[in-house]
DNA sequence: TGTACATCAGTGAACGCGCGTTCACTGATGTAC
DNA sequence: TGTACATCAGTGAACGCGCGTTCACTGATGTAC
């Protein structure tokens, strides 16, 4: 049982990385419903049937990518929080706009994460934590701010969404209550809500400046969840 | 140049209607992008070649479901208008359930409408009318308000977001400045993120009263837009 | 250090299936006299 | 009312292409003695 790494092992790591980035690249050409072993395969110089030793199946592939998109868009998230100081505020700013800027970067990647689920591909349960990883990140000011978030007065919540409230602000670790942590879930749906329409073209001919229109959006939902 | 409907004429639209909603109903098998004239022909036991006396192409048939399915959406809007009398805030609520309840119901084309983009296929003109009618009847209850919806303070914009809103307000006709229009607009994005968050799983496991939240949702988002 | 053996990446053919679109055709429906 | 002709829905074969997955195989890399 070695513990160095062979040639061989670096081999393989360096193909999967290929494989991945074509199929990333391929997004595009088909959507992930279309996306292609044996295209990726053809582009990368192998016979269809090499992919086998890779990935198990189609559907692993995705797996895959779908995770690794998440970390990614998710570490873009985290290092512009380190970049951005101690103001929870203006680490809001900088999260959301690490995350328009990937979006924009990656747009088929963003529609492979939050546009159309794929037709008969249901999502396993390895791609939870990559997906909470990123609404994390967003929060992790609100984290921050801690008490010195200002309390703004508090609607009473139906008791089933104040219950709802209650566990998912334990399962993100945030010292809030339900009715703002309800507050918070509408800016993340807010969010990528507002991300969707300008990258899927909803706002195409609505909105001429897309920038100034999402760096207003985003003070508008500070406000809201009270940054 | 007869004017009378004579039955080869019934019969074509009637063939029309099938094929429609057997795409439709085929939208949940493989997506849009995997729509397939073969696979809708088959079904209606005619031949694929048939399919052309009716579409010209698969994509003047995607088109067709897209402008029908955003009149449809639009019509259910505009029919729970009808039946929610002249309160506005109670106008905006039947509009926003009516989405809801047509999105549930249709999930297939809600993320057609709503959902990633089909690869290779461009949207034409034709469906920006149809998809501008579902705006319309869920903006028609601050057309009603009129002077009565309340002026809160109005924070200044930057002048490229500015001319945006007073533009898009001119062409949905609707009498409010700029920073309102957008919030018009936030409220808007701010919808179809929820319901696509919701149709689209990212909630699954996050809320469980999905109903308790959209509607929580939806007066705070009438909160927002000033009801 | 050298050799036998195990591991595994990649090949190429095959299975059984799908697709959009074109084209020459048959036969029924509708129109004009 | 009857007949000739035009229109058009639907057929069936074909073109040229795609797909995921399996399987027996070759040959290179890595391991254990």
């Amino acid at each position: 049982m070695p513990v160095h790494t062979t040639a061989r092992e670096r081999a393989r790591e360096a193909v999967i990385a290929e494989i991945k980035a074509e199929a990333k690249r391929q997004l595009g050409d088909a959507g992930a419903a279309g996306l292609s072993l044996r295209a990726v395969a053809r582009e990368l110089g192998m016979v269809s049937s090499a992919i086998y030793r890779y990935f198990p199946s189609r559907d692993e592939l995705l797996t895959t990518l779908i995770v690794d998109s998440y970390l990614d868009l998710a570490g873009a998230a985290e290092r512009a929080l380190g970049r951005a100081g101690d103001d929870p505020r203006e680490q809001w700013r900088a999260a959301c706009r690490a995350i328009r800027a990937w979006a924009r970067k990656h747009p088929h990647e963003y529609a492979l994460l939050y546009g159309s689920p794929v037709p008969g591909y249901a999502a396993p349960q390895d791609t939870i934590d990559p997906a909470t990883a990123v609404y994390r990140a967003l929060l992790a000011p609100v984290r921050a701010a801690g008490g010195r978030s200002s309390r703004r007065r508090t609607e009473p919540l139906p008791s089933s969404l104040e219950a709802d409230g209650v566990r998912v602000a334990a399962e993100l670790e945030l010292d809030v209550d339900a009715a703002r942590m309800v507050r918070l879930l509408d800016a993340l749906t807010g969010l990528f809500g507002h991300l969707s329409f300008e990258l899927f073209g909803h706002t195409h001919g609505v909105v001429e400046d897309h920038e100034a229109y999402f760096d207003h959006r985003v003070e508008r939902l500070a406000d809201d969840i009270g940054l």
